[in-house]
RNA sequence: GCCCUCAUCGUCUAGAGGCCUAGGACACGGGCUUUUCACGCCUGUAACUGGGGUUCGAAUCCCCAUGAGGGCACCA
């Protein structure tokens, strides 16, 4: 787990109980008419409206996803710069997939996007009452309700025999639609069943924030399981009553939730409440228009190792296991059977050197990205402020956030873009801000610059804020500061390895030992003449460059020499003139 | 297969019937600056999916086609 500079805590505030509680009115069986909601638009909100509450529901089974960030973000936003408040509920109802590091890591990843929620689980102690597994006799209680009025039945189906009937219908060529008063119906049993909601006979229509109006035949309804064998309420059930008891004002997520929102309506109507406003925003993919998932990781790192194995036959699937350090085993399935596996996946990455795409928001913490700038970038794929503004802190966000802002359209993770946002971001902040976020930046990776004083680190950010694209990036380049470089044999044949290079190597050797003292104005003599040694301005001032930083790149060679020091610098000149004498002979 | 949704440069988007010869940003190309790499500055290429309507006039409204995406779980 990381630290996190913590903000503050959010409060644990109760959820609203008995008086509000008591308002519930289960319907009785004479239905009044369907009606939804009015067709037509209802009016967005009032500025500044304290009754505006959205809600960030993710489900803990894995580290929170771009995606999901997303969703958080443009919720936080609509409540906060709406003067409402946002809700942060885990709903870990599937008792399978949902782990207690999972919701940890959710919450420290919200954190460090700086999304602070309102109401939520408290981060290091234990689950509250927003997390949905405390919450068991709640649902159970309006399932009863549910119950007497006639709402809920008994299905006896298994798991097999429901799959059975779906592929019976798919060859058939009919849709599969799991209805009370269908034939076929198993009967009662031994074993635990299901419960299941009896979806109204009519056409549900709803008018969505974003989509406008949308209608869902009668025909498509599917009786939904409410409660699973386990005593689990499903997704539909918690989420209904919980949006309900939390009073959530407006449901905004991902238009992947478009369909279940006719089931939720009929929810709200069977239980005699009243639904909140919906709005579904559009997706988000990668630039081939996949779904942006932690496979890509995966498949990065096999295409990787697959290729290198193509390319390079004595690379086997043991000596690329043993460079990875993981079982030949593990590896031959990852490769072979393509079994996902996210430490196979890193040490795989790792042993080739390769980055590996970021999908989860710790991805892109790791590779130095800053929060600000993902926010930024994130709030930018589906919605946009108008003006051609582009470049926005998070105070224009929340001023300028709307929801007729946001388009229909899915949109694609441009990560070059996200690269220049962040460079931007970076070479904007002062260089105290940037020391902090490589701060916790080094506290989630392990980088020679993590051992910088601060001193140092500080004169490291001055020579790469204009260079660099992410935080990761000049933890990489700046490597040489730390130790003496391995020598890049391309650029030491095209800058040293050419007729003039020994003898240019020589001249900055003296000139750099004559040097005195070793300050600015001490090598500034020295360095105007390497630039201006050979034909051309600056070509033998490569020579040093190779030496120093072992490649032909590296931030302007005068600061880059001061903090290296003088014996460092003569070190690695002396060390690259043996290397040059050495191989000469061959 | 059935249902739902969407459709402007390669990408994110501006655009609410005449301000559109379609604007901005990223990316890409060219140039300047320069001891390398960047940064910065100047500059170029590049889009209204197609077809029918409505209208004096359509990127903007309607219909159809096509394409893309989502959904069809005892996952959420």
């Amino acid at each position: 787990m990381w630290k996190v500079a913590a903000p503050a805590p959010p409060n644990s505030a109760p959820l609203p109980s008995p008086q509000l509680r008591s308002r519930l009115r289960v319907q009785s069986s004479a239905m009044p008419p369907l009606k939804y909601r009015e067709m037509a638009a209802p009016t967005l909100f009032p500025l500044r409206n304290p009754m505006i509450r959205t809600r960030f529901a993710p489900s803990p089974t894995g580290f929170l996803h771009v995606g999901g960030a997303r969703t958080a973000l443009f919720n936080w936003l609509f409540a906060r710069g709406h003067g409402g408040e946002f809700v942060l509920r885990i709903e870990d109802t599937d008792q399978v997939r949902s782990t207690a590091e999972s919701a940890a890591g959710i919450l420290s990843d919200l954190q460090w996007l700086g999304l602070d929620w309102d109401r939520g689980p408290v981060p290091g102690q234990e689950k509250n009452e927003y997390f949905q597994s405390t919450r068991l006799d709640i649902y159970n209680g309006f399932i009863d309700a549910l119950a007497k009025s006639g709402h809920v039945y008994e299905a006896w189906e298994t798991p097999a025999q429901l799959a059975a009937m779906r592929s019976q219908a798919e060859r058939e060529k009919r849709p599969f639609r799991y209805r009370r008063q269908m034939p076929g119906r198993a009967p009662k049993g031994s074993t635990p069943c299901v419960l299941r909601f009896e979806m109204p006979h009519e056409e549900i229509s709803f008018h969505d924030l974003i989509l406008g109006p949308i209608q869902v035949g009668a025909e498509e309804h599917d009786d939904i399981v409410i409660r699973k064998s386990d005593g689990f309420p499903t997704y539909h059930f918690a989420v209904v009553v919980d949006d309900h008891l939390m009073e959530i004002s407006h449901v905004l997520r991902a238009q992947e939730h478009l369909m279940n929102t006719p089931k939720h309506l009929a929810l709200y109507r069977a239980l005699g409440w009243k639904p909140p406003e919906h709005a579904h925003m559009p997706l988000v993919f990668n630039m081939d228009n996949t779904k942006m998932s932690k496979r890509d990781k995966s498949k990065a790192a096999r295409h990787a190792a697959q290729l290198l194995m193509k390319n390079k036959p004595e690379v086997t699937l043991e000596t690329l296991a043993a460079m990875a350090k993981v079982e030949p085993e593990a590896l031959g399935k990852f490769l072979h059977q393509k079994q996902d596996n996210s430490a196979v996946t890193t040490a795989v990455a790792q042993a080739l050197h390769l980055a590996l795409p970021e999908i989860e928001v710790q991805d892109f913490r790791r590779s130095g990205y800053l929060h600000d700038a993902l926010l930024n970038f994130i709030a930018l794929i589906g919605w946009a402020p108008g003006e051609n503004r582009e470049i926005l802190t998070r105070h224009e966000l929340l001023d300028l956030f709307s929801l007729e802002g946001i388009g229909k359209t899915n949109g694609r993770f441009d990560r070059k873009k996200l690269l220049w946002m962040n460079g931007e971001y970076i070479r904007r902040a002062s260089l105290k801000d940037l020391a902090q976020h490589m701060q916790a930046f080094n506290a989630v990776t392990d980088y020679p610059i993590k051992s910088a004083d601060p001193a140092m680190l500080d004169k490291l950010l001055t020579m790469y804020q204009e260079r660099m694209g992410t935080l990761g990036e000049m933890a990489e380049n700046s490597r040489f500061f730390f130790s003496a470089p391995p020598l890049d044999p391309k650029a030491v044949d095209k800058f040293v390895r050419i007729a003039s290079g020994p003898q240019h190597l020589q001249e900055i050797i003296s000139l750099l030992a004559a040097a005195n003292p070793w300050n600015a104005e001490g090598i500034s003599p020295a360095m105007e003449s390497i630039i201006t040694m050979g034909e051309k301005r600056g070509s033998a001032a490569q020579i040093l460059r190779v030496a120093v930083s072992g490649g032909a790149v590296s931030p302007p060679l005068l600061e880059t020499l001061l903090l290296l020091g003088r014996d460092q610098t003569l070190d690695r000149l002396k060390r690259l003139e043996k290397e040059v004498a050495g191989v000469s002979g061959s």
